[in-house]
DNA sequence: GAAATGGTTCGGCTAGCATCGAACCATGAG
DNA sequence: CTCATGGTTCGATGCTAGCCGAACCATTTC
């Protein structure tokens, strides 16, 4: 079979609106159900169903049952970043007319990102760890410094029990409004909650916008400083 | 207008298959015309010219009118790494059975994506290059140093004229089949050329495959070596 | 000039697919 | 057991878009 048909079948199943929406909205990285996305995507939960097995079916989402629940999450961490990318496209692309409202700005900022943080904060907080010597970029990898270790420690993050799970701890994903990296992996999910616990920003179900209130910022601003 | 149309956008342009394969074919690099276009999709000339104006309109491609032939182009690097990426959701979704055949095997060793060396070798150079202290990885970019600056140019490249171009000189670009990244950038473009120039290898036109010839392998693996 | 070749435009055909109404299965609550 | 609710399946419908044949425009060649 040739590569075209391949990368068209992907392509294809993320080119239809409804379906764009759907994926989309999964990127906020809470598991949702058929119903919710039916109303995220404007059309009748039949159609969500036909879409959503297809998609099922194309390994790009995984399900799990819990009960008459049926919880959708994107299949892989790959798919969230091939979501960005397109974005990112998507956005250079765009007739420059259309430009930029303030949602958008918002979105820019500080947004989530399946799992993460990213936006301009989400950069400015990975520029930040590494100046500060807690992770290092070493041969296209990521790593968590000794003294990361140590400090992640005290607060509270245990590196070692990442390192135990499948998944990585720390992954760079592209970011689509600043075309630069900010930090992925169990530990940038790790940080998002954290600054979610604390209640430096909140993240409304449903969208994708991690709000920050003004004392939390200038906190997170502080702490991960360059 | 939602982020969904946008991304459903450009991503239902790249899902049909007639497309798919254009794209697929102008990531060797080399400008095509139309009606060749319209022989590798198997089309005649007059869909593939619907097609070709329509992702020129989206501004997937460039075109540049010589003559009687029009020669299109990938619109940038970002969409030569989106169809990357897009290569390897659809290799990781890709039901077992149909996996890898001998063709794949060359892809997966040595490719050309858009305009440098992508694949195994692809990785290698690149590791090689920082493991030999020419590149340097300092925030997210790549960087040539004071010695890379140095060696290319006795190799005759220079660096310093690459910098006033708009194009960025030194790019990572991830690799589908490795998961990893290589070189991209005019450095990249430049190193590949040079391999092709001492006939280390060979790039058949209208594939992206490149064939290392068992001496041109040899040398490229000890000056690349870590 | 005429002939050849690259490319586009137009019109009509067809297939595929997204959509919804309605019926149906499964789980949980009372 | 009965009812409410989440989810899927089926069938019918309508629209879109890919496709090609034919005609047409543009450029080069002889």
């Amino acid at each position: 079979m040739s590569a075209g048909l391949d990368i068209a079948r992907i392509a294809g199943l993320v080119g239809e609106p409804a379906r764009a929406e759907i994926l989309l909205a999964l990127m906020a990285g809470h598991a949702l159900t058929a119903t919710e996305l039916a109303q995220t995507a404007n059309i009748t939960k039949q159609t969500a169903s036909a879409h959503l097995s297809r998609m099922l079916k194309a390994e790009l989402l995984r399900v799990e049952s819990q009960g008459r629940h049926r919880y959708f999450r994107l299949a892989g961490k790959d798919i969230a970043q091939l979501l960005e990318h397109l974005l990112g496209v998507a956005e250079r692309t765009r007739s420059p007319a259309i430009r930029i409202g303030p949602r958008d700005a918002g979105m820019r900022k500080a947004r989530i990102c399946y799992d993460h943080l990213a936006g301009d904060l989400g950069v400015l907080m990975f520029d930040g760890l590494i100046a500060q010597g807690l992770l290092r970029i070493r041969d296209e990898v990521v790593e968590v410094t000794r003294a990361g270790q140590h400090h992640f420690g005290e607060r509270g993050l245990d590196i070692d029990a990442m390192q135990g799970q499948r998944r990585s701890v720390c992954r760079r994903c592209l970011d689509w409004s600043v075309r630069r990296h900010h930090l992925a992996g169990s530990l940038g999910a790790a940080l998002l909650t954290e600054v979610l616990r604390s209640n430096w920003a909140r993240h409304s179900r449903g969208s994708r916008l991690i709000t920050f209130t003004i004392q939390g910022e200038s906190l997170f601003r502080q702490r991960y400083r360059s």
